[in-house]
DNA sequence: CCCATATGTTTGGCCCCGCAACAAATCGGC
DNA sequence: GCCGATTTGTTGCGGGGCCAAACATATGGG
């Protein structure tokens, strides 16, 4: 009830400010290398075409952002009409690369992955579910990043790192409020990384259900959908949120806990204390009590084994997985009330199983939400599965340089 | 299942354009005028410094102002130090005027409202609950709207008209999908209103939830407050969000649907079908059932009844209002997880009960949120009360000449 | 009364974009 | 194979919009 403290942000702090020319360039220049990143290698014509600017100020642009090393342009694609061909405009990966970092319940990953999303290597390595340290957590991602960064190509220039982590994340500096499937608590996992990794480079860091619902709508399923929900469930549930195109982070970046909305009062008690979470009716730990298998044996193997009852016919499996999928569509039906999105995304746990859960979700959205959620939002597995909250921390690192190409100094590798 | 409809808006439709030259002088203009409505008269050194612009370019943009008669510039005020005194540059509230009307369930409001927030005059009368008819309604608004528009200053100037409906609302065009407590279906609220007030100007309709929230936001508990919720309790629940100072609409402005979430699946059953959603469990009919008084006369005078009990400290009336807050701040734990507002602002019903419910929200919500939601989010009353939902249709309606000062053509009333 | 200070005002210049004329590259028809 | 139509890259010019600096103005203090 500290208001003070609440409130503090109101007024000019938070007002917008007038702008220059200079931000009109960038704006340009950003929109331009944004649509190359995500769309792919485009003519120059067609670029002009659609970002409605003149012609003349495309090519200026164009020609800023290859000194900047950022783009290339090459030979027109075979013609398809009269008139002089158009060059293509192509992202360089090498022009801007990142690392993108994954702490996840069962696994680290880690990337480099460039400009237009070009991966150049990506491993993936598990991680005990028992509790590690921190510290013990970097080491690993550092030994695995180390040969990654040396084969990158020689000219490639690292412009950030990216890390998403099972976790309440502070954005501005990379601080872990809380972790509980992994065990960290106030952990600033943004300093020790890029001290870990030996690079000097400030580390973003942010939550992976927000990296996912990221990845998903620039490179998954929900490609260019601006209203989506990527829903992340591995231990607990977690919900990133896309909305009109932009991340929806909330107040201190905490939005999209879902996991502990309550949608059950008289329901199984969940580790946070509260009875009927959504991710103790809907999550893991629900999916092993449903299907019989021992909570105390409750860790790993809790998906391998339900999948592999599953797809053998086994009747208790399957209907453990309807149970849990009608939970998880009620609390879909409650996002789809509150946030009316075009699309809601199932990752982590609930990519393998989509096959098993898709009718009985719809089935639970449809007794939550007003209207037949299949007339108002699709519901869909991921489309980059395991890797899209590690996509996304690739994406933020590289937003970047996107938002401001102009904004290193440098000019360009050649 | 439509996904080519559901996803349509994919791609170069929603991808933001290039920007030229005259978009930075529109917004500029925008932004100077959003400054003087939301913050009031303000001086144009301080202008100068929480802009960010040059002294001759704010010069510049006042004098672009003052010849729309949109703003006008007055004596210093009293000085506060040495140098040159820098004159007041304030709002014009006849330089462009709006009319706001509200179709709220027991009520219909009117006001003329101008640049600044200034209100010419404000007229409400109720409403029968019973089912009117669109067109009976529209005739009453027409009826007070007349004098008001009468009685403005001769030089003002009609700039827009601003509607809230208790109902599901497409914005393009005024199209009132659904209201169940009015009793209206598919009613084209905007061309009804706009044609029966004789005015050819275009209606903007929006939910009332959505209107609250932005009343709120710009004038009330929550001014600057840039992520809040507003609950609007009438019949049911409807919840209006502000996400970094702008409205969270969703894909198709149906967001914050939030009185038929689910919060207790062994609940009582809605009239939407379902069991246990959240305006039954914490809506005026729940208020009715726990102080006994019997659903039949379910109406007007529920909550001045129960409001004359608690205040004579009649226990069961004050044991139902407790019951409701505890149901209603489950509901907001719920949003404060997925949303991390800063701020709840409780409107309609809940404003004149909101001293006898706190306690009981508070506690409510701190079952169903992570941490205590005292930390994380205030919860208050409507700063505006009743007229929450009318002054934010005055907000709607006055942001169109605020996006686009010089958009209309015109040289300024003398 | 004069100076320090802050701010309005004016002028010139720069940045960025659009426009129009010209050049280049391709297609289709003869 | 040449020539016109078509489309697009290129170049030079001009205008809109903002900034910086010099100058003018209004106030407070010694």
């Amino acid at each position: 009830m500290n208001r003070t403290q609440i409130t503090a942000g109101r007024d000019a702090h938070h007002r917008p400010r007038g702008v220059a020319a200079e931000e009109l360039r960038r704006h340009n220049l950003a929109t331009l290398l944004e649509r190359l990143h995500l769309l792919g290698p485009t003519s120059r014509s067609e670029l002009t075409a659609t970002m409605g600017l003149n012609r003349s100020t495309i090519a200026d642009l164009i020609g800023e952002l290859a000194s900047l090393g950022l783009v290339e342009e090459g030979p027109a694609q075979a013609s398809s009409g009269p008139g002089r061909p158009s060059p293509t405009v192509s992202t360089r990966p090498d022009g801007a690369t990142v690392l993108a970092v994954e702490f996840s319940v069962d696994s680290v990953a880690v990337a480099t992955v460039g400009l237009g999303g070009h991966v150049f290597a990506q491993v993936r390595e598990p991680r005990p579910r028992a509790r590690v340290s921190p510290d013990k957590t970097i080491e690993q991602v550092a030994r695995l990043a180390r040969p990654l960064l040396e084969s990158l190509p020689s000219g490639a220039s690292l412009t950030g790192i990216g890390a998403g982590v099972a976790g309440v994340t502070r954005r501005s500096d990379g601080f872990v409020h809380l972790a509980p499937n992994l065990g960290w608590h106030n952990v600033p996992v943004g300093e020790m990384l890029s001290s870990g990794l030996g690079l000097d480079q400030q580390v973003l860091v942010a939550n992976e259900a927000d990296l996912g619902a990221l990845a998903e709508y620039r490179r998954g399923v929900g490609a260019g959908v601006p209203h989506l929900i990527y829903l992340s469930g591995e231990a607990g549930i977690g919900a990133g949120i896309i909305h009109d195109g932009k991340p929806m982070l909330g107040a201190a970046g905490y939005a999209g806990e879902a996991g502990h909305t309550l949608v059950n009062p008289d329901g199984h008690k969940c580790r946070c204390g509260a009875k009927g979470c959504w991710e103790t009716e809907a999550g893991e730990e629900a999916l092993a009590r449903h299907a019989g298998i021992p909570e105390t044996v409750a860790g790993v193997g809790i998906l391998d084994t339900v999948m592999a009852r599953a797809e053998a016919g086994d009747e208790t499996a399957l209907a453990a997985i309807a149970e849990v999928g009608r939970w998880l569509g009620l609390g879909i039906g409650n996002l789809i009330n509150v946030f009316n999105p075009q699309l809601v995304v199932l990752g982590g746990l609930y990519h393998p199983l989509f096959h098993f859960l898709e009718k009985a979700v719809y089935e639970g959205a449809r007794l939550a939400s007003l209207e037949a959620p299949g007339d108002v939002a699709e519901i869909a597995a991921s489309g980059l599965g395991l890797d899209a909250p590690l996509m996304g921390a690739a994406e933020l690192a590289l937003s970047e340089i996107i938002a401001d190409p102009a904004g290193r100094r440098q000019t360009g590798p050649g």
